[in-house]
DNA sequence: ATCAACTAGTTGTCTATACCACTTGGACTA
DNA sequence: TAGTCCAAGTGGTATAGACAACTAGTTGAT
């Protein structure tokens, strides 16, 4: 499990080896891990070693300390905190899934009334209407319709459309999004909605529609997904 | 600024005085701190000391890492969402209904496995067992089934549970939630529910489990919810 | 039977040291 | 002048050891 020889950091080693036991339900949720002393001298290695490996899966959440007890495997990793602004792809990657995308549809269409109102554009401006199948590990995940005005994301392609929008709003672009509103509703799946997800028509659905601004407050984009009720829960933190 | 003799923790110590300067801009965004080796040195503290002090801070999102360069104030602080931790009576108010409650049910239990575990008690310690309908405008919006460790809430009764428990534990009890999580996720009402919610068994409903911490990091609160998904959106805000 | 003390095992804190990897700028060289 | 090399300073990784704080079970005395 470990190398002491590679280039890869030691306490990178060991977590990566623990994490991958707690994936694969070798270690099961509440099941209590060897101490540090004891993993430190089974792969003789230092204690503090350890300690960096475990501390960095503890702050991920895979794992728990109990102080005179020992370190335990938490509860369950499959839904993790969105703590922020992620994109589909790092929301799945989060979740240790593969992330992938279908494009179906690429077009430029005039905005109607609903549209120009929440994206603070005239009427019948030019934007975006960008449609696609999100995948997890191969498997539709959900639906999703983005709409942003051409105005502010010139050269969008349906190539970059294929990969990550926000790499290419972020990086090539020099936009930042400051802020969303996200809003969750439980609904069932209608026809055409379950045939592209591949379930029933009636299962149950979680649409959200996100609106998101950027540093100056101006409106971004509008993007309105239906997410497999039965893949998927929106976990999130609060705090004051 | 370090005291070696406080019963506080020196990274602590250390980690609340970084922070405070932070939060009172006497360190701006950007800014370079001073090297792990010079804050060493400054309070005669080791640098592995040190790094344990900036290691929370760069987690929690004060500090960025610079290897060859430094360590530098971030430039945005996640601003925490404090808007959500609202009580079902408080969030109905907001949305201009008026809220009420059916106590279904009041009963003390022992927790199972997954309760102990997620209340931080152990198996089979007494909890409270909550089952209400909760209310909009005299019609069913949601079930409610809530978990609290007795320990932790004396002398909770089934008056109390008709009105507020959460005016009842921050004024009368003195605790103070600090931070939730929550988790939702779309599903189908079964037939029990559909009935006490008065909707088609099969319709659509919103599941929510929030888990609820105290100031100190205690869990105090599990409640398990099922929104009617026809009357109940859930809106969240995000920024950064 | 009860309670106190002890013991073994756990994580938490802290030290002192060493070397590695990366960045920067200045000195040196071609 | 332009490029190379080197040194100093930074965070990154790793070691070995020590003692504190806490948990749970056992032992022992009352």
């Amino acid at each position: 499990m470990i190398n002491k020889h590679s280039p890869l950091p030691i306490y990178y080693q060991l977590e990566q080896g623990i994490k991958e036991m707690i994936e694969k339900q070798q270690l099961k949720p509440g099941e209590m891990i060897p101490s540090e002393r004891e993993l430190a001298e089974t792969y003789d290695i230092s204690r503090m070693t350890v300690r960096q490996a475990i501390n960095n899966l503890v702050n991920d959440g895979y794992l728990v300390r109990k102080r005179g007890k020992g370190t335990f495997v938490a509860a369950k990793k499959i839904e993790q905190p969105l703590k922020g602004l992620t994109s589909f792809s790092e929301d799945m990657r989060a979740r240790g899934m593969d992330p992938g995308t279908n494009v179906l549809d690429f077009h430029i269409i005039p905005a109607d009334q609903s549209l120009a109102q929440q994206l603070d554009i005239r009427e019948g401006s030019d934007i975006y209407e960008i449609r696609r199948i999100r995948l997890a590990d191969q498997l539709p995940m959900a639906l999703e319709t983005s709409y942003l005005p051409c105005a502010l994301v010139p050269g969008l392609t349906r190539g970059i459309v294929s990969g990550s929008v926000y790499e290419f709003i972020e990086n090539k672009l020099g936009l930042t999004i400051r802020s969303a509103v996200q809003v969750l509703e439980a609904s069932v799946a209608r026809k055409v909605e379950a045939n592209l997800l591949q379930v029933k028509e009636g299962a149950p659905v979680l649409s959200i529609q996100r609106n998101s601004y950027l540093e100056n407050g101006r409106p971004l984009e509008v993007v309105r997904s239906i997410y497999r009720g039965d893949r998927y829960k929106f976990t999130i933190e609060m705090e004051r």
